[in-house]
DNA sequence: GTCGTATTACTACGTACCGTAGTAGGTACC
DNA sequence: GGTACCTACTACGGTACGTAGTAATACGAC
């Protein structure tokens, strides 16, 4: 199977949750408890929803006490970039070249500027 | 719905015949001589498939004598930086930062002198 | 040690998407 | 009018995802 971390809507909403929240690892009950502010959601769905995430490995989970807790594997930044270079990846080297071009012409001056800085760092070292 | 252009594997192959091919407009028939190479497949799979495909909008149609003849409505380079753009626009101003940074920091030589030409075109303009 | 509660594991169902393709019916050409 | 080509419609199996129920297990209270 070609390596696409495709994610649901509930799935991101979890995801989202485990990025942002404060404690890294989160149970089940932490999860539900967060969502339940938006939606209604069943305790044993969410349940199912990290169980899958674990199996695509985008998260991890532990033992802790009675419960398992859950962390994402990646930072969200790093699963974004992962998703861009996937998108780019399936280009030749040309093609590459256009989409990049493509990409830097619709980026907005913010984005640019942080393209710039990251470039730039990547120089001096 | 969320745009995005999301294809499965005989979906992609066939945009990729269309993004190819030397003439810009194919027809069913064309698409399914291009795939018959590689694979074996009815005619009216790929019809279907490019009936799906202009659903969604990544293909246009056009009547011309009996048959249609198809065209992708976006360049490969086009539609990826579609995708990056579109992983990096669910994030908000300061992870995106955090995205773009991972992704230079990814990127191969090669990308990171084509970000750079890109980037300094711009600017000169 | 039995009982209630928390937690997990397993199973299930509806919807949507995709690969796959058959069939019916229209149209043009000879 | 038959033949070949083309489209439109329908269908089926597999997979992903949102959703959740039920059974089993483990732990703390009494």
């Amino acid at each position: 199977m070609v390596f696409r971390p495709r994610m649901g809507e509930l799935e991101r909403a979890v995801m989202e949750h485990l990025w942002g929240a404060a404690p890294a690892w989160s149970s089940v009950r932490d999860v539900h408890a967060a969502l339940s502010g938006e939606r209604e959601i069943a305790y044993t769905t969410v349940m199912t929803v990290l169980d899958r995430l674990a199996k695509k490995s985008l998260v991890r989970r532990r033992k802790e006490g009675r419960a398992h807790v859950y962390a994402a594997v990646s930072s969200r930044g790093a699963m974004t970039a992962d998703v861009m270079r996937e998108a780019l990846a399936e280009f030749g080297e040309q093609d590459r070249r256009t989409a990049l071009v493509a990409f830097v012409g619709e980026a907005s001056e913010e984005e640019r500027a942080a393209l710039r800085e990251a470039l730039a760092e990547l120089e001096n070292r």
